[in-house]
RNA sequence: GGGGGCGUAGCUCAAUUGGUUAGAGCGCUGCCCUGUCACGGCAGAGGUUGCGGGUUCGAGACCCGUCGCUCCCGCCA
C-alpha cells in the first residue's frame, strides 16, 4: 500500500476518487455510531469518517481503539462534506474521506503531553519537550520553524552561489587556539597527549582559502564554544560564514545586505530597504550606551558635561575633573516607577560600575530628587532644554569616564524600555526590523588586570590604514576595520577586513599583543607562512544563523529553531549526552580520570 | 563562578497564617451517543508534593543541603 496524497491536498476536485492517506491520528471524535479521525502529516490534516454501514465491524472497532498520534494508513472515497459540516479552519475542510480500509502502522501509547492542542502544548514545561523532542517537533508551529529554517538555508545557498561564492567545508577536528572562547577538546588515540579542538569558527581556514585563491567562500558552518549558555547561545551553533578577496568593507556590506534582503523576501515576503544605516561605535555608545543599539526606540542619551562643568554637585564635579563625562537619559513618562523598580535600576547601575544612581522624578510640576538642590538655575534650565523635560519624566544620570557612563545608562535604558513595553506604553509594529551596521570599533582594548592590550575582536582584524602609525605608540586610538550587523538590538553577526601582510600581522602579535614569538610561531606560524606566498587582501563576516532564524520565526529562544538543542547546562535530555565512556576507551586514549569529589545523591 | 524564578496527578495549575482524607480543568479507563471538528453525557482510576535532612504536637508550605529546568551577570578573541 502506498499513499496517494498528503493530508493537505484533497479538495472538491478530488471528490469521487479513492485515495490512501498516511499519517498521525491528530484527533478522534467517537460519536458512537460514527467516528471521525483527523489524519495529520507534515503538510496538514484531513478528516476521515468511519461509518458502520460502510466498513466492517472489525475495522470500525479498530478505529474506535486508536489513541492520538498512532500512525495509520486509511483508504477511502473522497466526498463532499454534507451541507453545514464543512470546516473553514482547515484547507481540506470542504471534503472528507469515507474510510473503507484502515491499517494501523504503529499504535501510540498514551502521550506524556498533548501534541494536538497548540494552546496547551506551547505551555508545556520545556524539560519535557526536550526529553520527547520528536513529539514536540510534530507540533505544527515547531515544524513550521524547521521548514522556514530549511527554506532560508536554501535561499542563502542560492543567493551566494549567484554571487560567485563556493561552498567549502572546513575541518571540525582542528587544534586548540586558547585565545577567545573556551573550546571543546577531543583526545585522539594515535597521538598520545595531543588533542584536537572543535573550532569556535572556521576563521583561520577561511582566510587560508583566500590565500588559496578561492576568492569567494561560504559555508553554513557548525561552531563550538564551551561557554555558559543563554537564551540565544548554544554550545554548538550555526553560522553563515563567508569570506571574499580583493574587497573593502562596503563590498562585504553589499553582499550581506543583498543576502538579508533575499532572505526577508523569501521568508517573510518583506522588502528590506537598502543600504542599511551605518553608525560608528563611538556614536552608538554615545547615543545608546551599547555597541548594538536597538534603534526602534528613541530615548537617546544626552551629554551634559558642558552643562555641569562648574557644578556644585561633587559627584559630577569630580567625574569631570578626572576627565570623565556627565550623561543623562530622560526615561519619558517613567516617574511613576515603584521604589522596588528604582532599587533595581540602582542595582543595575552598580553592576555596571556606578557608585550609585542620581535621578530626578518630575511629578506634580516638581523635580523630586536628592541631587537637585545642588543645581544652579542655569544648570537646571539647560537640563530642562537638553532633555526636553516634561511632567511625568524620570531623569537618570551617570558621571564617570566616558565609556563607563555610557554603558551604565545603556543598561538602564534597556531596562526602562522593557518596563515601558510590558506596561504597553511603548509600542512598535511587530514586523519592524531596524538593521544597522556598527563600525569603527577600537582595534584593541586594554586589560587592566594583566596590564596588556588584547584584540577587541580577533587578532586578524586589519587596522584602519591611517591609524596604523599609532599601533605601537598609542594603541588606544587605532580603529579596526571591524563591523557588526545589528537588528533590533540583536547582534546578528560581525566581521572584518583582515590583515594580509605578514609583517603587519607579526607586529600585531608580537609588539602589540606581546605574544612571545615562539608561541606565535607554534599557534599561527602556518598562517604567517601562508601570507608570505601571495595573500590577497580579504575580509568577511559570520552571521548567527540560529539568531537569524529566531528573529524570522518570532521565537524567544534559539532552542525553538534548532531541531535538537541542548539545555542551559549543555546536556541533551533526549539522548542523555554527554555520557560516560568505557575504561577501555580511556586506555586507548591514554587518559586517566581525576574526578571531583561526588556531591549529592541525584534526582 | 554569582544572583533570581520554577519543581504538587500523565499535562497545566490550585491548596488562607504551618492544621481535617492534597483539589480543579484537560488527559487516561469503562459505559452511553450517527455529523463531529477542543464533540457531548455519566462513572471511575490516578499523588514518594524532585531528592535528603532538620524545626514543629503537626510541613506541599518554614530552615539547611542537593538535583533538574529556566532567566540574568561574569564569560562568549
Amino acid at each position: 500500500m502506498k499513499r496517494t496524497h498528503h493530508c493537505n491536498e484533497l479538495r472538491l476536485e478530488h471528490v469521487g476518487q479513492t485515495v490512501t492517506l498516511m499519517g498521525w491520528v491528530h484527533s478522534r471524535r467517537d460519536l458512537g455510531g460514527v467516528i471521525f479521525l483527523d489524519v495529520r502529516d507534515r503538510e496538514g490534516r484531513t478528516q476521515t469518517v468511519f461509518d458502520p454501514s460502510e466498513v466492517s465491524k472489525a475495522v470500525f472497532e479498530q478505529a474506535a481503539s486508536l489513541r492520538p498520534e498512532s500512525v495509520v494508513a486509511i483508504t477511502g472515497l473522497v466526498r463532499r462534506r454534507p451541507e453545514g459540516t464543512t470546516n473553514p479552519r482547515i484547507a481540506t475542510g470542504e471534503v472528507e474521506v469515507l474510510a473503507r480500509e484502515l491499517v494501523i502502522l504503529n499504535r501510540a501509547e498514551v502521550l506524556p503531553f498533548a501534541v494536538d492542542d497548540p494552546e496547551t502544548a506551547s505551555r508545556v514545561n520545556e524539560e519535557l519537550r526536550l526529553r520527547y523532542r520528536y513529539l514536540d517537533l510534530r507540533r505544527p508551529e515547531m515544524l513550521r520553524n524547521l521548514k522556514l529554517r530549511s527554506k532560508v538555508a536554501m535561499a542563502t545557498r542560492a543567493y551566494l552561489e549567484e554571487q560567485g561564492f563556493l561552498e567549502i567545508e572546513t575541518p571540525t577536528l582542528f587544534k586548540s587556539t586558547p585565545e577567545g572562547a573556551r573550546e571543546f577538546v577531543v583526545p585522539c588515540r594515535n597521538h598520545p597527549g595531543l588533542f584536537y579542538a572543535l573550532p569556535q569558527s572556521p576563521q583561520q581556514f577561511k582566510q587560508i582559502l583566500m590565500v588559496a585563491g578561492v576568492e569567494r567562500y561560504f559555508q553554513l558552518a557548525r561552531c563550538y564554544r564551551d561557554e555558559d549558555l543563554r537564551a540565544d547561545r548554544q554550545p554548538e551553533f550555526t553560522q553563515i560564514d563567508l569570506e571574499m578577496s580583493f574587497v573593502e568593507r562596503e563590498d562585504v556590506y553589499a553582499v550581506v545586505e543583498g543576502l538579508l534582503q533575499r532572505i526577508w523576501r523569501v521568508a517573510l515576503g518583506v522588502e528590506l530597504k537598502r543600504p542599511f544605516p551605518r553608525m560608528r561605535f563611538r556614536d552608538a555608545m554615545d547615543r545608546y550606551g551599547i555597541d548594538k543599539p536597538d534603534t526602534r526606540w528613541g530615548l537617546e542619551l544626552a551629554d551634559l558635561t558642558e552643562t555641569f562643568h562648574g557644578s556644585d554637585f561633587k559627584v559630577f564635579q569630580q567625574a569631570i575633573a578626572q576627565g570623565g563625562v556627565v550623561k543623562a537619559l530622560n526615561a519619558k513618562a517613567m516617574a511613576g516607577l515603584t521604589q522596588g523598580q528604582m532599587e533595581q535600576l540602582t542595582g543595575l547601575a552598580r553592576e555596571s560600575g556606578a557608585k550609585g544612581l542620581a535621578y530626578i522624578k518630575v511629578e506634580g510640576g516638581e523635580w523630586k530628587s536628592p541631587i537637585v538642590k545642588f543645581f544652579r538655575e542655569a544648570e537646571r534650565v539647560q537640563v530642562q532644554n537638553r532633555l526636553k523635560v516634561e511632567e511625568g519624566d524620570l531623569l537618570l544620570f551617570a558621571a564617570d569616564e566616558w565609556q563607563k557612563a555610557c554603558e551604565i545608562l545603556g543598561r538602564l535604558r534597556l531596562q526602562v524600555i522593557d518596563w515601558a513595553r510590558q506596561a504597553g506604553r511603548l509600542q512598535v509594529e511587530p514586523g519592524r526590523f531596524d538593521f544597522l551596521w556598527v563600525e569603527d570599533f577600537p582595534l584593541l582594548s586594554f586589560d587592566k588586570e594583566n596590564n596588556r592590550w588584547y584584540s577587541s575582536h580577533h587578532p586578524f582584524t586589519a587596522p584602519v590604514p591611517e591609524d596604523i602609525p599609532w599601533l605601537k605608540t598609542d594603541p588606544r586610538r587605532v580603529r579596526g576595520q571591524h563591523y557588526d550587523i545589528v537588528v533590533n538590538g540583536v547582534e546578528l553577526g560581525g566581521g572584518s577586513i583582515r590583515i594580509h601582510q605578514p609583517d603587519l600581522q607579526k607586529t600585531v602579535f608580537e609588539d602589540v599583543l606581546q605574544l612571545p614569538p615562539d608561541l606565535v610561531k607554534g599557534r599561527f606560524g602556518y598562517m604567517l607562512e601562508a601570507f608570505r606566498y601571495g595573500a590577497p587582501p580579504h575580509g568577511g563576516i559570520a552571521l548567527g544563523f540560529d539568531r537569524l532564524m529566531a528573529l524570522l520565526c518570532g521565537a524567544e529562544s534559539i532552542r525553538d529553531v534548532i531541531a535538537f538543542p541542548k539545555t542551559a547546562k549543555g546536556t541533551c535530555l533526549m539522548t542523555e549526552s554527554p555520557g560516560p565512556v568505557e575504561p577501555r576507551q580511556l586506555r586507548e586514549l591514554h587518559l586517566e580520570l581525576r574526578m571531583p569529589p561526588t556531591r549529592g545523591t541525584g534526582p
